[in-house]
DNA sequence: TCAAGTCATAAGTATATGCTAATATGCTAA
DNA sequence: TTAGCATATTAGCATATACTTATGACTTGA
């Protein structure tokens, strides 16, 4: 009856995907950006993409070669509360806004990312 | 950093703890209670407690032989809302409701269990 | 003091989880 | 079509977790 539940909870069991949906909530990102600032491989961040998009915490959009993950719109309540509580890592805000996904991942600054329609 | 947080969630990452938060929302209850009503041994049950115990979540106090566990009255917002949310199994409601306290555990209904201050 | 009941702890086991390295897949642009 | 990059998947490993049985510690009442 609470397996669903518990479920929940242990995808946001875990520090860097908790990380990852923080940086989510400061802008969309690329796997390749999540790999460049997070202390784990590119492989360990697609798992951890995976679970959370399992779980629809995330979206993914492609962008060029790059494929763009994206909190999901209609977030659960509960779970936009619980992330508007925790505190954004000072330094991973400096490092999504230094890095514009323009730069890192070679996109034309002219032309704004195409979000899914969601 | 996120990693308080994380374990805040892998606390509430386990069915059987739900559950137990969840009775216990019903009413406190003694570790034979809720062993009698869980699927699982005395001391899975014991070892569930004392992890909700160290992650601030449940308190316990005696009565007589029994060792009873309570919510938190203090429990963080966040915490009362999920609960709040999640639903009551109707068949741990009725069995905390048919079998009270007293009865379970041998307490004369005269006496109201003590309650710790806090 | 002692027997019975209640709960906690210890030891062992099976499964889940998070990671890495290696590899496969898929997209883009020439 | 093909080269090159971005991402996903696989296999393997180390650790964490949830459970059991066995046992220890504590409380109560006779």
């Amino acid at each position: 009856m609470y397996e669903d539940w518990a479920e929940q909870f242990r995808v946001l069991g875990d520090a860097t995907r908790l990380r990852i949906l923080m940086l989510l909530g400061i802008r969309d990102a690329c796997v390749c950006e999540l790999a460049a600032v997070l202390p784990v491989s590119q492989p360990a961040v697609s798992q951890h993409l995976r679970r959370l998009k399992q779980a629809g915490l995330v979206v993914e959009y492609r962008q060029k070669s790059w494929m763009f993950y994206r909190l999901r719109p209609d977030l659960p309540e509960h779970v936009r509360r619980w992330l508007a509580d925790m505190p954004v890592d000072p330094g991973d805000a400096a490092w999504l806004r230094t890095h514009h996904a323009e730069a890192a991942c070679g996109l034309a600054s002219a032309s704004d990312p195409v979000r899914p329609t969601n």
